[in-house]
DNA sequence: AACTATTAATAACG
DNA sequence: TCGTTATTAATAGTT
């Protein structure tokens, strides 16, 4: 845009080109930092060259805004339905990216719940409970059901056998033994309180497994 | 710039300030976009107004070039201890919304998940338990290891009333009544296999709770 | 890195 | 928001 005016395409001699990159660089960077002053905006900006290296600006923090961002691009495509189905697969082709950063998340609330979750820790469980409800936590109360209906039958059972013996009656009367119930039967419908008092208790100590 | 010279602060009338902003946002924007053209870098750039609304440009995608970023901050901040520090405060800040960025996160996981889950479902969990291992799943597994040792105790008990029976004794002999043995035991501490054949077999089916 | 001729951006105004 | 214009700012090519 001076000596001669440039098209806006790719400059091909490397040079020139790394030149280019550091002048404009500054030069958007400066930008950016004037109109966020100026208009009281916030603004983020990420660059990275061609080689992979980083240069970024932001007018506060990077990782608020683009968790502000995140939240407002959700609210926008939270309806639509073809946009959901586009997003989902970007949103494939990053698996890797993606659990990673789900991992992160998860030591992160993991640290900040090491502190608050020692006294008050059942309030926030049950909002990460909420949370969670992934496949562990489902995985974890189809056992929990299967281990209750065992329970019962079993407590069934044994309450069966006490009123047989009190009668004088033979209490194994060819129905399922003990070591067979766990294989086959249905699952509980109702809601799992599976946090209990005695449970709550032990909330926030280190469990061993 | 112009017929004169300006001070780079905040413009203090509104009217002026808008026209600015909305001036200067195309300026940048299309600076931006002449950077990554010409020297073919990435660029992504996010404008949040001072009323909060949005405008943003990226030279390829937006979350692509978020994730690369996140990538490489982490990168930075994974040795050095004092960044580290620093960061837990400025995360525990935003409490709120890195927990909603965790449930969305989860939900997108689950999203990926439920297509493969179907199938080779066992070994994502498997990573996903090691992942989370956060207080819901350990308060879930302080309860199985609870209704595992009931369970025991009951069958041993079911056991010694056949046992009994056989021999004409009387099986209940003033120990644990079934009722009381949920209240008060010991945890166990062995590795819990909580997914057992019976559990995989149920995987990626909706459990109703 | 500096220089500088030239274009691009834009402050003020209509 | 749009157009005009005087002026400053940015920068392509050169050294």
């Amino acid at each position: 845009m001076v000596r001669q005016k440039i098209q806006i395409k790719k400059i091909d001699n490397l040079t020139a080109r790394q030149v280019t990159f550091s002048k404009r660089r500054r030069g958007l960077f400066k930008k950016a930092q004037e109109l966020s002053t100026l208009c009281d905006a916030d603004i983020g900006l990420i660059v990275f060259s061609a080689t992979g290296k980083l240069f970024e600006y932001s007018s506060s923090s990077m990782m608020q805004l683009i968790d502000k961002h995140k939240v407002h691009s959700d609210r926008d495509m939270d309806s639509p339905d073809q946009l959901q189905s586009f997003n989902l697969q970007s949103e494939k082709k990053n698996y890797g990216i993606l659990s990673r950063e789900f991992a992160e998340k998860n030591r992160e609330l993991r640290q900040l719940n090491g502190e608050e979750l020692q006294g008050l820790g059942l309030e926030e469980l049950m909002k990460l409970e909420k949370i969670v409800e992934g496949g562990i936590s489902r995985v974890m109360k189809i056992k929990e059901a299967q281990l209750q209906e065992e329970n019962s039958q079993l407590k069934k059972q044994s309450e069966q056998a006490r009123l047989n013996e009190v009668e004088g009656h033979n209490a194994i009367e060819g129905g399922h033994s003990a070591d067979s119930i766990t294989t086959n039967h249905s699952l509980v419908n109702g809601h799992l309180d599976y946090i209990d008092s005695v449970t709550s208790l032990k909330l926030g100590l280190p469990i061993p497994y």
